[in-house]
DNA sequence: AATATTCACAACCGCTATCCG
DNA sequence: TCGGATAGCGGTTGTGAATAT
C-alpha cells in the first residue's frame, strides 16, 4: 500500500485545472504530511464544519471539499487503519446484500471504517470474489442460474472467510424479504438519516455532530421541537438501527418481537416470501422456535446468534 | 534488468438533500 | 417560495506499488 502522503502531487499535473470549487490556485492531489498536520491541528482547535471557509481560516490552499474528505477518510481519530478483517468482510457482504451500494450506511455499522474505504474494498476485492464464485455482486444472485451451463464451472470456488455465511443466495432471499419489508417502512430519507457511529474507548456508541451526523441531530432537534406532534421519524431511526443490529447478530426475530412489543401490526409481511412464516412465529409462540431454526439454518448458523467464533 | 500488467486506494467529480436567510 | 451555501453520497479516475513476463 502506498503512502498517501508521501507521493508527489501527480494528480495536479495530469488533471485539467478545473478545481472542484471553481477556484484557480487551489492545490489538488495527494496531501502532504504538513497539510495533514495543519488540518488536524485546526480541527482539533476549532472543530469540524464550515468546510468551505475552513481552508482559508486554517491557511490551506485546498478547497473545503478536499479538506472535508481528507479529514473524514484519513485524519479522523476514529478512522481505523489496516486491513479489513475477515469478520468485517463478512459483515460488509451481509450488509451489502441487504442495502446495496449504500456505502455510508454500511460504514455506519462497521466501526472505524469509512464509506470510501468500504467502497474501495468492495470494488477491488469483494465484487471480484463474488464474481469468481459465480455470484452477481449487484444482486447477490447466481450469475449462471443453470449450473450445467455455468461458464465458471471449472473455476475453483474461493474459500470464504466465513463459510457459515454461504450460500449467499439462500441468505439473499431471506435478507431481501426482510429488507423489502423494512425499507418500505423506512423511506429513503429515514435510511439516510442513520449516521456513522463511533465507538468510544469504553465501547459505547456515540453520534457526534460531524460526518453525516448533522441530519441525525437536526432530526432530533426537530423532534424535540415538535414533541406534541405525531412524529415517527425518530422512532423509525431507532427501530432501523435496532433492525440492523439484529441482522448483524442474525437474530431477526429479536427485532421482530421488539417491533411487536412497540407497534403491533407494524410491518406487513409480503406474500410469497419464505419469511412470511415468521409472522406466524410471532403470533404463535410454539412455532417461533422452529421458524428461527429454519431461518437461521439458511444462514448456516445455530441458535440464531452469530458468535464471534463463527466469524473468525 | 527492463517492461508490462495488475492491484490498491486516495482523491476528485457531479449530483442531491438540507439548511437558512 | 426561492435561491445560495453547505454537507454528504456514490461513481470514477489516476497514481504508485507490487507482481508477472
Amino acid at each position: 500500500m502506498r503512502n498517501p502522503s508521501s507521493s508527489s502531487s501527480a494528480r495536479s499535473r495530469s488533471t485539467p485545472a478545473t478545481p472542484c470549487c471553481g477556484k484557480v490556485g487551489i492545490k489538488r492531489g495527494p496531501w502532504t504530511p504538513e497539510e495533514d498536520e495543519i488540518l488536524a491541528n485546526y480541527i482539533h482547535k476549532d472543530g469540524e464544519g464550515r468546510w468551505r471557509t475552513l481552508p482559508k481560516r486554517a491557511g490551506l490552499l485546498r478547497c473545503g471539499k478536499s479538506c472535508r474528505l481528507r479529514w473524514m477518510n484519513y485524519l479522523r481519530p476514529s478512522v481505523k487503519r489496516g486491513r479489513i478483517a475477515p469478520d468485517e468482510e463478512d459483515l460488509i457482504l451481509r450488509l451489502h446484500r441487504l442495502l446495496g451500494n449504500r456505502w455510508s450506511l454500511i460504514a455506519g455499522r462497521i466501526p472505524g471504517r469509512t464509506d470510501n474505504e468500504i467502497k474501495n474494498y468492495w470494488n477491488t476485492h469483494l465484487s471480484k470474489k463474488l464474481i469468481r464464485q459465480g455470484i452477481d455482486p449487484k444482486t447477490h444472485k447466481p450469475l449462471y442460474p443453470n449450473p450445467n451451463s455455468s461458464q465458471i464451472s471449472n473455476i475453483p470456488p474461493i474459500q470464504n472467510s466465513n463459510p457459515s455465511s454461504f450460500p449467499l443466495e439462500e441468505n439473499a432471499r431471506f435478507d431481501r424479504a426482510i429488507a423489502t419489508r423494512v425499507i418500505d417502512n423506512f423511506p429513503l430519507t429515514n435510511l439516510d438519516q442513520f449516521p456513522n457511529q463511533v465507538i468510544n474507548d469504553d465501547g459505547a456508541e456515540n453520534r457526534p455532530s460531524g460526518d453525516g451526523f448533522n441530519k441525525g441531530s437536526v432530526l432530533q432537534s426537530r423532534h424535540e421541537q415538535n414533541e406534541e406532534e405525531d412524529y415517527t421519524g425518530y422512532e423509525n431511526e431507532d427501530t432501523f438501527s435496532l433492525f440492523l443490529d439484529s441482522l448483524i447478530n442474525e437474530n431477526v426475530f429479536m427485532y421482530q418481537e421488539q417491533q411487536q412489543l412497540q407497534q403491533p401490526n407494524n410491518i406487513p409481511v409480503p406474500s410469497g416470501e419464505p419469511v412470511i412464516s415468521s409472522s406466524q412465529a410471532i403470533h404463535h409462540g410454539s412455532s417461533c422456535e422452529a421458524e428461527v431454526s429454519y431461518s437461521m439454518a439458511a444462514f448456516g448458523e445455530k441458535d440464531g446468534v452469530l458468535n464471534s467464533h463463527d466469524l473468525a
